[in-house]
RNA sequence: GGAGGGGUUCCCGAGCGGUCAAAGGGAACAGACUGUAAAUCUGUCGGCUCUGCCUUCGAAGGUUCGAAUCCUUCCCCCUCCA
């Protein structure tokens, strides 16, 4: 029992309450673990997976997970009162978000031990009368302890009515599913104790609340979501992950590995410690976004994109897969070099093509051009235009 | 229904008749450094046929030699009172 709820804990920041979950455990069936998503945005981030992981272990100590998709709540829209507004999705939007997440969502879990739940499957019957019973379970003093409904109140921001139904709905999926365990955030607390009461309400034996840490997006500081652009989404090509993750600082680092890594906590600890003795964090971050990169796209192509990291940073290489761009030039003078840039879609105006050049940050051939004018010749060679270490080009100019 | 506050360049946010392509911060990008797309420092950050020209400050008109700054109308957001 001890082992079963330190592998349930870890990584975790809460588990509510301890010893109705131990109760749980001792009744030795499969137990029905909810977790709720929204309808939209079906492009799924690491910052996702801790909780998918988490479920994931569920799964392997042989529990039950009800993988709810909030298509009827999607319509109240996001309580945190940042997004006002969204525009309301089709049954047929809502279908394919469902199956985009299926396939994503199945390389963490375990499909045979995962249930997909619509929540308009309750709430399309419950109806406006079931709606008003359901608000008259709580008081608004209640809602209000919710910090961010707190807070928002006590600055005299506005505060929809209907953001005071998203939480009584997520709390009536649980009494729908009757579930004896809800995932969520460290941000939905307040919404999976709602569960709890409504479920008490009902008679129901109340769910146990787990909340998971938010994972904090490559900026560092911000969590990690992809309207802020700071996210590496498990879809993504090995090489721009393994690079996205080698581009978090070297502090950060240590917080993915407790989230993100299967690595044991002793692991953990011997890697911490062979950094203070001098081990460069280089290395550690790399295993990192091998073990990350290859959870999502297998071994092979991990290591392959360890190795085009290694040779396009450390030793400045040019890719070699790079399609030739054939680009007209008025005149038997050639093409600037800053038109070029533009043309091939390497800078969005010669303008910026131009301030890059001044700063020595544009190379014809591994040469640096200082030269703002510089034009690149007509001829049957191509040239590769390269920004940085991470914009190329392989340009040819011909005459018209 | 009444009173009031506000809409500025990717974001936040200053400017309140000329010296404003518009302070400051953030993000981003480039350079230096580095066994890292880490940290740190420096620079850039509307467009163009680039020592000059053109287009921006919610929209449209107007006043003025000159407007992000003043006036008029309109659109949008927010707060308070009822």
């Amino acid at each position: 029992m001890d082992s079963v709820l330190r592998h349930i804990r870890r990584g975790s920041e809460e588990l509510l309450i301890e010893a109705e979950l131990v109760e749980k455990l001792k009744e030795n069936r499969p137990l029905r673990v909810k977790a709720g998503f929204d309808p939209t945005a079906p492009d799924l981030h690491l910052g996702h997976t801790v909780l998918l992981n988490k479920l994931r272990h569920f799964q392997e100590l042989g529990h039950e997970v009800f993988f709810l998709i909030g298509d009827f709540t999607g319509m109240i829209g996001d309580p945190s009162g940042k997004n006002a507004t969204r525009p309301p999705l089709s049954r047929e939007q809502i279908q394919e978000n469902a199956r985009t997440y299926q396939e994503q969502v199945f390389k963490i879990l375990d499909a045979e031990k995962t249930r997909v739940v619509l929540n308009s499957a309750w709430f399309d019957t419950l109806g406006a009368a079931g709606m008003i019973r359901l608000a008259a379970r709580h008081t608004v003093a209640r809602m209000l302890e919710r910090d961010d409904f707190a807070k928002r109140y006590g600055k005299g921001q506005p505060i929809a009515i209907h953001e005071f139904l998203y939480p009584l709905c997520q709390g009536y999926d649980s009494v729908a599913l009757k579930a004896d365990v809800e995932l969520g955030g460290t941000d939905q607390k307040f919404n999976l104790l709602v569960g709890r009461e409504l479920q008490k309400h009902e008679g129901l034996s109340p769910q146990c609340v787990l909340t998971m840490p938010l994972l904090v997006g490559l900026d560092g500081v911000n969590k990690m979501s992809k309207s802020l652009g700071n996210y590496v989404g498990i879809d993504e090509p090995p090489e721009e992950m393994f690079g996205k993750l080698m581009s978090i600082s070297d502090t950060l680092m240590w917080r993915y590995y407790e989230l993100l890594s299967f690595r044991s906590e002793a692991e953990l600890a011997a890697l911490r410690r062979s950094v203070e003795e001098g081990a460069n964090p280089r290395g550690v971050k790399a295993a990192l976004a091998r073990e990350l990169v290859a959870r999502f796209h297998g071994q092979t192509a991990s290591a392959r994109a360890e190795e085009t990291f290694a040779a396009r940073f450390r030793e400045g290489q040019i890719p070699d897969d790079l399609p030739e761009i054939a680009l007209a030039a008025e005149g038997a003078d050639g093409l600037s070099v800053a038109q070029a840039l533009k043309q091939a879609g390497l800078v969005p105006s010669t303008s910026e093509a131009i301030r890059l050049i001044r700063q020595g940050g544009v190379k014809a051939d591994g040469e640096k051009i200082t030269e703002p004018q510089g034009r690149l010749p007509v001829g049957e060679k191509s040239v590769i235009l390269q920004i940085g270490k991470r914009r190329f080009a392989r340009i040819r100019v011909f005459v018209r």
